[in-house]
DNA sequence: GCAGTTAAATGATCTGCGTCATGGAACGAT
DNA sequence: ATCGTTCCATGACGCAGATCATTTAACTGC
């Protein structure tokens, strides 16, 4: 066994007030999900509709709650989105890459966001009108059907969450979000398959639905198992097939 | 305090292979949120593409796992979306009524139904197949519109619950459930507001993500306060703001 | 470098609720 | 009616994990 706390690996941009260049912008939407199978003159004009928004590490998008009048993509950075409770107690959604899309998606005029929005490293935010946005939607269908296919998988994933919140110990959950978190932001690294964000126990402790000590007795576990690889901040996925049999097991 | 148990009010259909007369068709389907404001030969062309299909209580209409070639609206009866889990607990993630829609939405040939969808009462289904309602989705971009909008609505939902299973105790989650059923099933009636779906406790524990059990005590509890009326496989909501007051509570 | 701040590990304790078990009441069928 | 089945109520018990508290390690700014 190795010494459990090290120097982070994790590299942390710290781009002041964050901002995309303006051809990066066209190359960003061009790789947003929805809009991936339009054509290029589209692109340009849908562009146009387009305002670009720096935040720094910790800065809020959006505020549930507040009226909803914008659609926000991911240009760079990550995003996280979270729930705020009234004993003030935070529970994270979900953690948001570039490319992907949240804010407001209903035409009702009188709308609010149904969840705050957080910078969670420097980030480059897109946002557009709700209105334009319908417009885009009515414009090109097949936007229409893209955003559907992504709501469906959201919905789905957000079932599944469910589900394991109901059957899976604390263990299985924090196991599902770290191969979770692997897929979606793993990149290969000397450490093992580092998780591209700057997360602490308290956020994967909320994003498994458990407390930041649970979390960290857990993966003090993972670790002297040699599953993982974390410290301050950071985590890292060792072994994959270890951790996803940790995902199966059940509470009875 | 009046006696706990009594004879059931709920009156359940008996209607065997339940079907639903030809033109009941065309006025279901006028009220499926999604098809509200098309031209009335639109609905009659749409109509055609609809299959029918009867259940009796208890019966499968899909199976989660199977490959995803149809979508689904309820025109009559209760669904209950179930989710399996290997150790043979089950948990509900929802109850249609009618006009309600469930199945493929996603387009990829090769997806398979997230969920279980099975009869709660005898039940009149319409399916039809996947391309042709992916038709229906490029011809008429409002539809999509439409799907949009409840997808985004569905999505909210499941948040909320993921945000009550990980910060509110039981009896705040019973709470919600039963909430959620008075307005979505509740009628009016001489017992109180009753939740016109036959449910036992364990349907409803799955619902909050607990057990039989302790939803039987937290009931009994609830029954004693005055706050609802239960028997064998019904409930109704009497203090609609006392249980709103326990859907409050939070765990700190 | 050093001091101050924040995150993580880990131990000690306490409790909500899951589990197991039993008796009784409602319903369906004959 | 009566019987068998299913559903519900309720008690007893134990444990996973939340909570509280303390120490140690990593990062920040000066």
């Amino acid at each position: 066994m190795e010494k459990s706390r090290r120097r982070s690996p994790l590299e942390i941009k710290v781009t002041e007030t964050h901002m995309c260049s303006v051809d990066l912008r066209l190359k960003i939407l061009a790789k947003v999900p929805f809009f991936q199978n339009l054509p290029a003159e589209a692109l340009v004009e849908i562009n146009r509709l387009f305002r670009e928004i720096g935040f720094d590490s910790g800065g809020y998008i959006c505020l549930a709650g507040d009226p909803a009048e914008r659609l926000f993509v991911v240009a760079d950075g990550r995003v996280k989105l979270l729930r705020h409770s009234l004993a003030g107690r935070d529970i994270l959604l979900d953690l948001l890459a570039a490319g992907e899309f949240f804010g407001s998606l209903s035409m009702g005029a009188q709308d609010v966001y149904p969840d705050t929005a957080q910078a969670q490293t420097a980030a480059c935010i897109l946002a557009i009108g709700r209105e334009s946005f319908q417009q885009i939607l009515e414009r090109y269908p097949q936007v229409a059907l893209s955003v559907i296919e992504i709501m469906a998988s959201r919905l789905q994933a957000a079932n599944e969450r469910v589900q394991q919140l109901t059957v899976m110990p604390v263990e299985g959950r924090i196991a599902s979000v770290l191969l979770m978190l692997s897929r979606k932001f793993g990149k290969p690294h000397t450490v093992g398959r580092l998780i591209e964000v700057p997360l602490s126990r308290d956020d994967l402790a909320s994003l498994a639905g458990t407390t930041g000590e649970s979390a960290s007795r857990v993966m003090s576990q993972m670790q002297k198992d040699g599953l993982i690889a974390s410290g301050r901040q950071w985590v890292a996925v060792n072994d994959q097939a270890g951790l996803e049999a940790l995902a199966r097991a059940e509470v009875p």
